[in-house]
DNA sequence: ACCTGAACACCGTTCAAGT
DNA sequence: ACCTGAACACCGTTCAAGT
């Protein structure tokens, strides 16, 4: 009688928590982009197929692994006012994905809240939460929470995937016609300067009160 | 003393409107992603390297199909009130991308603004302009149109990209522990309903407000 | 039980050679 | 001046066979 279940068969020659652990460092070293299946069983010295034990696919091990860097956010301390509440919860979020950016390219890829874990749902319900407690519908709440959410999923899309230097040094922002394009034209060569500036507190807040306010 | 140049060496098989018009037709046959440099040659009757003589490489096809795109849109009618106009030019950018809502992939990918043609440009003028007139500096303005520009684009790549009935069927929605998310816990079932609730154009007057006043 | 190599059905892109 | 096939360096995934 047996304490623990007999193993049989070949051994592993590794685990789901090696697998996460790999493809997190060989993200953090070289970039979302190069988390291909086949790089990540190199890295772990193993064949490609071998993966496929442990993970239903790519999609699966992209879900787990984004699971897994959920839990270890750390808890924001929120404020008892809804409306800084709501913000309060949209900013870690938003910091969340600062942190890992092609998190964005998931959630913004699959049935976003479903697939969330326990932690990053919790500052879901907290949005959700104080939206009736400022004295929405809950209807009005869900409503809230996804214009919040495409707010920032856009500012992460766009500030992460875009505006290299090179994708800028193509353009001539002095070109604008200003018969056609006044303002741009006026604005000229500042844009680039403008265009980095971050504006995601500001934009968030306004979006906050606009859908708090009657 | 020929009138046109004379043409020299082997005559072509395609040209660029040719392997645009076939690169939209494809796309909107079966889909963005089966949009292909390969199945592009296939459709085309051509030979796969052939089309590097008449495009740089892929994401410069990409921006010409955008571009011509944007030259087809419909002007719309813009109202005197900045507030109003700012709406109604936002509005536009986002029924197009609606309509076309792989153009949201380019355009969260690669430095927005600059790879623009004139006519989407115009749109974006338009806000930045409206936001002038609503006594914005320059500056504000520009963060004025960007916060915009994150929430549409947010919008339509979540919408897309996201919660077939497929993503879906896994979620039990009724699970949520209402002691740790008691408000998704309330929700329970109804938010599939309430998160494909047509919200873009209520978000987008709140967030309109909320930047435009003091 | 788990691992493996070979194979399938693809990608984008380059380049020397052909017409 | 333009086209072509072959080739390079990759993808994700399946599957029969091995240990």
């Amino acid at each position: 009688m047996p304490a623990t279940p007999r193993r049989t068969g070949r051994p592993p020659v590794t685990s789901r928590p090696q697998i996460l652990a790999a493809a997190r460092s060989l993200i953090d070293a070289d970039g979302w982009e190069k988390l291909t299946v086949r790089r990540l069983a190199a890295e772990l010295g193993i064949g490609p197929t071998t993966l496929y034990h442990h993970v239903r696919d790519k999609q699966d091990l992209l879900l787990q692994l984004l699971n897994e860097y959920a839990g270890r956010l750390p808890v924001p301390e929120l404020p008892d006012e809804p409306r800084d509440r709501i913000v309060v919860a949209a900013t870690a979020m938003h910091d969340a994905l600062t942190g890992w950016p092609w998190a964005a390219e998931i959630l913004a890829t699959d049935g976003f809240v479903g697939l969330l874990g326990d932690p990053a749902l919790h500052l879901v319900d907290t949005i959700v939460g104080a939206a009736v407690d400022a004295g929405r519908t809950r209807a009005q709440a869900v409503a809230v929470f996804r214009s919040i959410w495409y707010y920032t999923v856009g500012e992460i899309l766009v500030r992460f995937r875009s505006v290299g230097p090179a994708a800028y040094r193509d353009i001539d922002f002095t070109a604008f016609d200003p018969t056609r394009l006044p303002h741009l034209a006026a604005i000229g060569d500042q844009w680039p300067a403008l265009a980095t500036t971050d504006t995601y507190p500001a934009g968030l807040r306004a979006l906050v009160d606009g859908l708090l306010d009657d």
